[in-house]
Formats: C-alpha cells, sequence, structure tokens
DNA sequence: TTGAAAGCGTTACCAA
DNA sequence: TTGGTAACGCTTTCAA
C-alpha cells in the first residue's frame, strides 16, 4: 500500500501531472492514445486519488451529509431503509455518505458546511417547528430535507403525500358507509418530538372527515405495548354503527390487530381497518390489512435525485420544492364493503 | 457563511499562522494570552477548519469508515443500535463517520483506505471466509471486525462470546434435568451466506451436548413467517421427555412464541425455552422468557475502543486481538425447573 | 492536444 | 513562547 500520487501516474504515463488529472475529470478533450497510458499507469500503481487533496483543490468533496435521528421516534420500519437507499444512491454517483446524528442538532450542520466535511446535506426526521432548518437554510451548501416543516425556509422538501394518505383514509372510509372515524394516535414520545408529519396526518384527517361528515376521534397517546386498551378504548366507541379505524402509526398495526383478534373482533365484519406502512408488511400481516402505502425507499430516492440536482442543475430536469409521493391505497380485506341494501 | 481560514484568524488576532495550528491542535505551549485572543478569533469569525486541507497536511481525516451490510442476514434488531453507537463513540473522540455498504466488497476498503478517506476501519457482518478480511489485514489502515472469521488474519475482532452463549445454554437445560435439545436454526438466507456467529454457535452447542451427554438437534433453515411450522416440528420431536428449545436467531423468537401459545404449549411448563436477545426484549416479551444477553451496544463500544487505541496505542490499555463479550444468562419463567422427586 | 505553475488551507519543521 | 515557510496532492488557469 504505497500511496501513490498523481505525479507518480504522470511519470510513469510520461505525461505531466495536469494531463492525469483532466483524464480522471474529463475536463477537457485528451487523445486516445494519451488517455491509455494514463488509465494504464493508474492500473498499474493501484492509484487512487488522496481526496482531501481533491477537496481543497477542487472545492467539492464528494460527499453527501446525512443526518438521522436513531433512537425512539419515527417508525421502526424506516430508518434503515431511507439509509441504504441513500447511501446506494450516493454511490452510483460516485458519492461518500457522511453520517451525522441529529442529537447534535444545529451543530452538526455547521460542522459538516464549516468544515466542508460534504457538498450537500439531506435531512432527515423533521420536526414541524425545527430551529435546524432555518440554520440549514443559511448554509453554504444545499440542504434537501426528508420531511415538510411549518416553515420550509425555502429549502426543498421531499416526503410522503401525508396530507393526501389521510383524505384517502377517511374517503375510503366515507365511501363504504361508515358513520364514525377512530384515528390511533401516535406514542407521546413521537408526540412531544413535533414531527412535522404527525400533524400533517392528523389535521388533515380532522379536517376531511368534516369535509364529509363523519365523527373522528383521535385515540393518544397510545404507547408502544399499550394498544391493547387501544383496541378496547376504540371498541367502546362503537355505538352500533360502523367503526372505521385508521392507524397512521405503523409500529401500532399489529399489534392492534392481535388485540382484536384477542377479542374475537374481526377486522373486515366487525370494524373496518386501514393502515399506514409499506405494501409488503400489509400483504404479509396476519390479516393482510387495507394499507396506504409509505415506501421509505420512493422517498429517499427522489430526495436524492433532488440532491444531485441541486449539486448539478443542468444535470436533469427542474425539481419542484416541496416534492411529495403520492400514497396508493390497496384495498385487502379489512374494509366492510358497502352495506347492499 | 463567509468561510473564513486560519489566516483571517492569525490576521485578527495578530499572531502567525502556525500559531493558530497549534491552539487548535494543542501540540505545542502557548501562553494563555496568546491562546485567548486565538479562541476570541475564532469565535468572532465561527472559523471552522477545512478538514480537506487538514488531512492533506496532517495525514489525518478524523473520519472513522463504517462497513455494514443492509437488508436480509443479521437480526432486524441489531444494525440500528451497532450504527448509533458507533456514531456516538466517533462525536465523543471528535471523529465523523462516513458510511460504505458492504456490498461494494473489497472494492470499498481499498477506496476508503487509497483515497484517504478515513483512518481507520470498523467492519460489520463478517463471514466466516470472508474475502475482505485479507484485504482488510493489508490496508494502510487500521481495521477492527465486529464478529469473528475463520482466520482473523492478525486484525484486532470484537464480538459476542457466541460459543460461551451456546454452552450456557446447553448447560441450562442440562442442569435443569432436561433430556433433549432443540435448536430453532436461521434462515436460509442467513446460512448461505457463512456469518461467523452462526457457526460459531451452532458447532459450540453441539460440541457441549455432546459432552452434557444430551441428543441435540438443529432444525433448519427456519425462515422468517415459518415459526409456525417449526414449532409443529419442534413439538414432534418432543418423545414425552423434557425437552428444551434453544432460539439463537432472535427474530424468531416472538413469532415461535406466538406459535406455541397457539398450540396450548407453555414455556416453562411443557417446554423449556431460551432464547439468545438483548435483555430488554426479553423481559418485555409476552411471556418475558429466559435468555442469553446479546447487547449490540456493547459490543460496538468495545470495538470502537479497540479502535481509538489503535490510533493511539499510548492513549490507553493494550487490547486483547480477540476481544469478546461475555453473554449474560437471566432466568425468567421459560425454563421449567429441575423436578425435585 | 498538452505542459508549467500557481494556488487550495492546513500542519509541522526550522529558527529565533 | 512564537514566526516564517516548506510541504501535503490535487485542480485549474495561462501558455504553447
Amino acid at each position: 500500500m504505497a500511496a501513490f500520487t498523481s505525479k507518480d501516474v504522470a511519470r510513469i504515463a510520461g505525461v505531466s501531472q495536469s494531463t492525469v488529472s483532466y483524464v480522471m475529470t474529463g475536463k477537457r478533450p485528451i487523445s486516445e492514445r494519451t488517455r491509455q497510458r494514463v488509465l494504464d499507469a493508474m492500473e498499474q500503481l493501484t492509484y487512487e486519488p488522496h481526496s482531501g487533496a481533491r477537496a481543497l483543490a477542487g472545492r467539492r468533496t464528494r460527499v453527501v451529509g446525512l443526518v438521522v435521528r436513531f433512537g425512539a421516534g419515527g417508525d421502526a420500519f424506516g430508518l434503515l431503509p431511507f439509509i441504504e437507499t441513500i447511501a446506494n444512491s450516493a454511490r452510483a454517483h460516485d458519492h461518500e455518505v457522511l453520517l451525522v446524528t441529529a442529537d447534535e442538532g444545529s451543530a452538526g450542520l455547521r460542522r459538516l458546511a464549516g468544515r466542508a466535511l460534504c457538498d450537500a446535506i439531506i435531512m432527515m426526521d423533521i420536526e414541524e417547528h425545527d430551529d435546524r432548518v432555518p440554520v440549514a437554510a443559511a448554509l453554504s451548501v444545499p440542504v434537501v430535507l426528508i420531511g415538510v416543516p411549518a416553515d420550509p425556509a425555502g429549502l426543498h422538501c421531499v416526503d410522503l403525500d401525508f396530507e393526501a394518505a389521510a383524505r384517502m383514509a377517511v374517503d375510503e372510509l366515507a365511501d363504504t358507509g361508515h358513520d364514525e372515524i377512530v384515528v390511533v394516535g401516535y406514542p407521546a414520545s413521537v408526540m412531544e418530538r413535533g414531527l412535522n408529519y404527525v400533524g400533517r396526518f392528523l389535521r388533515s384527517a380532522r379536517r376531511q372527515a368534516q369535509v364529509r361528515g363523519l365523527p373522528l376521534t383521535v385515540i393518544e397517546p397510545v404507547e408502544h405495548g399499550q394498544e391493547a386498551a387501544a383496541a378496547d378504548q376504540l371498541l367502546t366507541r362503537r355505538t352500533g354503527g360502523r367503526l372505521g379505524v385508521v392507524v397512521p402509526h405503523s409500529d401500532a398495526i399489529v399489534p392492534l390487530l392481535n388485540a382484536l383478534r384477542k377479542q374475537d373482533v374481526v377486522p373486515g365484519r366487525d370494524i373496518s381497518f386501514i393502515g399506514l406502512s409499506p405494501d409488503r408488511e400489509a400483504g404479509q400481516s396476519d390479516p393482510p390489512y387495507t394499507n396506504i402505502s409509505v415506501e421509505p425507499r420512493d422517498v429517499s430516492r427522489r430526495a436524492m435525485e433532488t440532491l444531485f440536482w441541486l449539486l448539478d442543475p443542468s444535470s436533469g430536469v427542474e425539481r419542484p420544492p416541496i416534492d411529495l409521493v403520492a400514497p396508493r391505497l390497496t384495498r385487502r380485506t379489512t374494509v366492510m364493503p358497502t352495506p347492499s341494501n
């Protein structure tokens, strides 16, 4: 592991150092013959360019900063697929991923930009009123948010369209002749954090219920492990009418289905059930439930497309400042059909 | 976001650029008065050192490379706590974390070291015979493995002591008068990957069963979602004697407990049950089960201690090349007590 | 189509 | 205790 430099490559190839650089960047035409000689020399030395030197001279790091929050909060199914997709996308663009935890708050952002650790930042787990957003907006590097804060401050945001998701759930229940809706809320830890999508979903659900003239109650907060109690509470709400249950917190779905089963309540027969979750989970669950799709991979892929477009606007088509992925409703058997009489 | 340099800081503070550098690194004594002036100037300019320039001149990046495998394979509970702990530990040492996926194989390792992207590497999800291990051993930066391959090639390894864990499980069942042991194996995807700990656990379990003179069967592979079938298979094994079940794949534990319950088989009364999982999961499960602790945080914390010791051997006490975290057995109610007659 | 050379912002050596 | 200055390995202008 001798650690050769572009000077060594140049010497072996019998060209100047700048030619080596231009072969790598492709920023000026090189005769095929020279190019090949340089490439051979690189191969021979197993040359790798020094990223620090590159960043210094070229004022770009080829690194994407990723700010995530570990621990309590988001849905468990979520974080890993997000990170994975982002890592793959970065690699596809020949970029690295630098991981920063949300615990660092704005300081982490300032460090990423100030120390020139990355060319762009992608930030997840945005709160509705998030201190970091104005800081991010003032940074010298572009920032893409996964989530939509109350004030995006001009930043590009990508997320699932939780407003549309809520409307879809309410509409589905309204269209099939239900006369009451219960939304099973989030754990207190999630509620308190003021995560943007919680408010976006619940507000939209309430509004649409009003539009459709249906009473809607939110049971909240529902702690992890306390889903059985929520199930009880929910069943007392069933005043003889057709009750529809909507569960936006995907971690609560399976426990809740289990709790209902224990009470011999069959979704699709006794009550209706719609969950917000990836299609895969919904289809493989027992029983499979009608769901509204939440696909982390779609969201983070779009976020990365936006990010790379911001880094090189000529590279693709312009991206909208707020880019919402449309949810999809998949009917399985947990929503009672419209009564035929 | 003006992007000031240490030259600016030097000018404002009325000192030379090298003095600014020495204030930051502490590599030579600075009078308190000068030091304060420099710190004030930095504060005033919100100065942040350029990491690329630093890496170039100082030949150290203050970055830790983290190689992880996403997707199928390891236990779901595992990856996130590992990453989180590593990120926190890195931060505590004023280091960044660069994330690389295992899909890149040895190329990722070569890139990390060749491009001087990091000072040290931590690599997870090691296979028993892993191509990357010899490559890692030849790198110009230290590498710490989480896991123990057949041939560590001189690299430092940190992991749970799966051999001891298997012995503990077998001993516990032997000591309480069982006369048969069934180990519920891993999904095929995990078996095929040849992950190091799978072999380490199963081999050790077999050996210890032999030592204790107990028949031991491994049901394998057990797919995710197929735990009910495994439960059936397991119950047919119950030839009237006292049967002990050991479940090393933590993802299978809860589904398996559910499957047993459906058959009205009560662990601790009808059969015995020991799972390998974090204590938290075991205690919060319904029912709580006797478990052997697998604590990702302990393992990754130790791995990071080793890594920073390798980066600066004078900083602490020497680390063993193979550092195994001792598992702990916590008895709950799922192992039948020794018959009293 | 190519080369020479001036930076990029640090660190660390050599002097003072 | 401090300052001056030569690297560090690349990119990019200016010339040819």
